[in-house]
RNA sequence: UCCUUAGUAGCUCAGUUGGUUAGAGCGGCGGACUGUUAAUCCGUAGGUCGUAGGUUCAAGUCCUACCUGAGGAGCCA
């Protein structure tokens, strides 16, 4: 059997003095004087970096030269208990540097940057303690994610990226095309003629795998997508992505409650994930949040990081119906005094961001799902209740994300389905597959779309979305 | 897309009612220091003031347009 390369990681908390060890990682910052060095090395493994001593005298000038922030190095020696702050470090026998980096030119100094600049230099920002710490956590959620559903028996199901069907409605989407668009194809009515496309029809990126994911609910009984989703909106918020990640379960003979406990649980097993196994990161991630808030007055301070994860896993989700939100919201405070921007004195307006956020951080001080929206403000496919003016939705709202999770009994009702697409204007044609699940043993099922960034910012405390995605693409924006 | 706001050294910023050769801290480089912890101390280089027009004797500073970033709103995950 071969043996595993050592990590930082497992030098720190499996290192002992008198080993001779080998390891490669990249120079965060190098202290010291003529006769001795101290470089504190990472390789990505942990947050925390294993601390080289250098005995200057014992290595030539030109390598002590070279070794600068960002450059990576080979080192081999031996572990020693030290004299420092930290329990162990290395000793080195020998130094390669395997990669230079010219300082004069390398953007990563090790001094504070700004976000700003960190996401002008997306490609270099990994190596930074923050990111390095916000993409552990990033990969530990998708583990957790399919972790989750793999213990609670649901098939992770493919949808696709590339569509065709055109009437999901969640917004503007991006033409997959192979036409020339200098010179294309134009039918007798002088229009593109996308029967000569590639697919032999107009085709989009996904806005998202629900209609598909129903199907595979409708047969495997609970499935859920993990995959990119595209919205050409022009969106410029901290909260808005033209490439992310959802994740969406689908569940056959669950209804509205049903689905609500498991958003519920799962969004907590996630939690408690975090929890469990990035303590190192979520300390950094904390003092950030602290540090950026410290000029914050302190009824503004949002809670201490760990202390708010442990906070939502120990609470139970308030759970109201849109029309106690709204009795809420019209007899606020901030609604009678006309604080608000947009007043709440109508039933079936839809919510603004400054009302959702009233609810859960000001009235109930914790996530808050809401539900049996009127089905003006909601989309087809949701499940019409018995009042025949509300439909069985549901929105899990957290704080300072907003809506984290949007989700629905779906309608099995072939006929009542049929008639809201009617009301809407749905193009039943183009729907018959889907239609099908309805036509052919139809049964209750639900389910729900998870913004997967949204959950990263919730966990790492960020405030920018554009922060907590490798390759953020936004309007505007697709460097890299 | 709308509203607000910003763009000055590699980075973070200061720059007065328009007025000589545009400043600081950090980072870089050189030096000092035998155990540092974002080390410390001394010295040093580094700027077409976002772009294009305009007003003026004179523009980093005022006006217009555009570009880009940020915050908020809408759309939503």
């Amino acid at each position: 059997m071969r043996s595993l390369k050592l990590s930082v990681k497992d030098l720190l908390s499996a290192g002992k003095p008198g080993e001779e060890v080998s390891i490669k990682g990249w120079v965060r910052t190098k202290r010291g004087n003529k006769q001795i060095n101290f470089v504190a090395l990472n390789d990505g493994s942990t947050i925390n970096n294993i601390q080289i001593v250098i005995d200057v005298p014992n290595f030539n000038d030109d390598t002590i030269q070279k070794i600068t922030t960002g450059a990576a190095l080979h080192v081999k020696g031996k572990l020693v208990e030290s004299k420092g702050q930290q329990n162990i470090e290395l000793v080195a026998e020998e130094v390669e540097v395997m990669g230079e980096c010219n300082p004069e030119t390398y953007p990563i100094q090790p001094k504070k940057h700004s976000l700003e600049f960190l996401r002008e230099n997306a490609h270099l920002r990994f190596r930074t303690n923050l990111f390095g710490a916000i993409f552990r956590v990033r990969n530990a959620m998708s583990f957790a994610i399919h972790k989750y559903f793999n213990e609670n028996d649901f098939n992770y199901l493919h949808t696709p990226l590339i569509t065709a069907s055109d009437a999901e409605g969640a917004g503007e989407m991006f033409r997959v095309t192979t036409l020339d668009m200098k010179n294309p194809p134009l039918t007798e009515e002088g229009k593109i003629d996308y029967s000569e496309d590639f697919f032999g029809k107009s085709t989009n990126l996904t806005v998202s795998g629900q209609l598909e994911g129903e199907l595979g609910a409708m047969a495997l009984g609970k499935i859920y997508t993990f995959g990119p989703t595209f919205r050409a909106e022009n969106s410029n918020t901290t909260r808005h992505l033209a490439e992310f990640w959802m994740v969406e379960p689908e569940m056959a003979f669950y209804d509205i409650n049903d689905n609500m406990d498991l958003a519920e649980d799962f969004i907590k097993y996630t939690i408690k994930y975090a929890l469990e196994n990035c303590m190192d990161d979520l300390k950094f991630l904390s003092q950030r949040l602290t540090d950026e808030e410290k000029n914050k007055k302190a009824d503004e301070k949002s809670m201490e990081l760990i202390e708010k994860l442990n906070f939502v896993l120990n609470e139970d989700f308030a759970r109201i119906t849109y029309t106690e939100a709204y009795d809420i919201l019209r007899n606020c405070k901030p609604n009678k005094k006309k604080k608000f921007k947009y007043l709440v004195n109508e039933w079936g307006v839809d919510f603004q961001s400054e009302h959702e956020r009233y609810l859960v951080e000001k009235h109930f001080k914790k996530p808050v799902i809401i539900t049996d929206y009127p089905k003006e403000i909601k989309s087809f496919y949701m499940k019409l209740n018995d009042d025949n003016k509300t439909v069985a939705a549901m929105d899990v709202l957290f704080p300072g994300i907003g809506e984290i999770i949007g989700g629905s009994q779906r309608e099995e009702s072939l006929e009542k389905l049929l008639g809201r697409m009617e009301e809407i204007g749905v193009p039943k044609e183009e729907m018959d597959w889907y239609l099908d699940t309805r036509r052919y043993g139809s049964a209750t099922h639900s389910g729900f779309g998870l913004g997967f960034e949204r959950l990263i910012l919730f966990i790492t405390g960020m405030g920018n979305i554009r922060d907590v995605i490798p390759f953020p693409r936004t309007p505007k924006n697709a460097l890299y």
